[in-house]
RNA sequence: CGCGGGAUGGAGCAGUCUGGCAGCUCGUCGGGCUCAUAACCCGAAGGUCACAGGUUCAAAUCCUGUUCCCGCAA
């Protein structure tokens, strides 16, 4: 079939990738535009269109889809099929409406739980049992469509927001290209309607949620290091210093001990919550890297008493 | 040239401000203790202090340039 594909981020590679692999024809990439990041605020390509250029694809890199120009470029493909996956722009309705049978999305929750843009951090830090990927048609309102298949991975005590990204993205590959198949097979996807009743919103993560609060329970705290991990990071001050916690898992005690103070140094860090402990395996001094905390501890001199800002 | 931190035996760090014997916590190797151990005791090996140049009687330390790593910001 022909396909457009619009993509950006390392999420939706994989997807890319196995279309390509099934042997459709993919006659445009529609990725946004390279912007100054990293160190140094040079240009940088997204993955999506680093993986297009070594197929030398035909690639697409609009600001907008709102203008005429870049609205007729992709009118022109003729295409069967627009396959969408975190691609961060707003699509009109128009273009919505270019390809001869429409346009499916790959979302990485169990819709309509976590519509919006932060689907994997939003489950992980309430604590959901499971998570999954829908695919669905693209409708105008945000992952509203029908759904057409899903898949259900259960989230573990050590997931991270990194672990069930990797999972997610390349299950989402997989239930992709098998509706891309029956599409072609049949030349219609059967699609159920989302539950507006049980729909949910996964707000965009804000910086100002990475900093840890101590007085919460040692598991808010444990999904919060692991749905920040590996963006933006969950921190907490100690000494003056700012300390980035990348793993950390919570353990049920009866010590006393006050928030934020550390009672153990023993096999990692282990930090006093206001319910439980919890037990830091993997952290990052500032203008370090980020290292396993027994490693961490031998250079770094932390005692017992030592206490983490409480927020 | 967006802002800042860093590079020191195999790992993680101190020492740099105020120039004067290369240190700490581990790991490794050897020995001891032990029914035994990731425990404990004794001993040893292992360094171009990122690289290049400069100042000095003397540089890890001060000055200049380079490379690489990390954080912020986006």
């Amino acid at each position: 079939m022909k396909i457009i594909f619009a993509g950006t981020p390392e999420f939706a590679v994989p997807a890319l990738a196995a279309l390509i692999e099934a042997g459709h024809e993919i006659v445009m990439v529609l990725t946004q535009p390279d912007r100054p990041a990293g160190r140094g605020m040079k240009l940088k390509a997204s993955p999506v269109k680093l993986l297009a250029e070594q197929h030398q694809l035909n690639i697409f890199q609009p600001t907008t889809l709102k203008d005429v120009e870049a609205q007729t470029r992709i009118a022109e493909m003729n295409s069967d099929v627009m396959i969408v996956a975190a691609y961060g722009l707003i699509i009109p309705t128009v273009v919505l409406n270019m390809p001869r049978f429409g346009c499916y999305n790959i979302h990485a929750s169990l819709l309509p739980r976590w519509r919006g843009a932060a689907p994997i951090h939003r489950s992980l830090l309430a604590g959901d049992a499971e998570t999954g990927v829908t695919i669905m048609e693209v409708v105008p309102a945000l992952d509203a469509g029908a759904m057409v298949s899903r898949d259900v991975v259960p989230i573990t005590d050590f997931d991270t927001t990194q672990t069930l990204h990797d999972a997610l993205s390349s299950i989402g590959a997989k239930l992709m290209v098998t509706a891309m198949a029956t599409l072609q097979d049949k030349s219609t996807l059967p699609a159920t309607p989302q539950d507006e009743s049980l729909v949910t919103y996964a707000h965009k993560l804000e910086k100002s949620e990475a900093t840890i609060d101590w007085q919460k329970s040692a598991i808010e705290i444990s999904r919060q290091v692991r749905a920040f991990n590996p963006f933006p990071v969950a921190q907490s001050m100690l000494k003056g210093e700012v300390y980035r916690i990348w793993m950390a898992t919570a353990i049920s005690s009866d010590v006393k001990a006050k928030a934020g103070e550390i009672v153990s140094v023993q096999d990692g860090l282990t930090v006093a919550c206001g319910n439980g402990l919890l037990h830091i395996t993997e952290l990052q001094a500032s203008g370090g890297k980020r290292l396993n905390a027994q490693v961490f501890v031998q250079g770094h001199h932390l005692k017992i008493g030592d206490s983490f800002n409480v927020a």
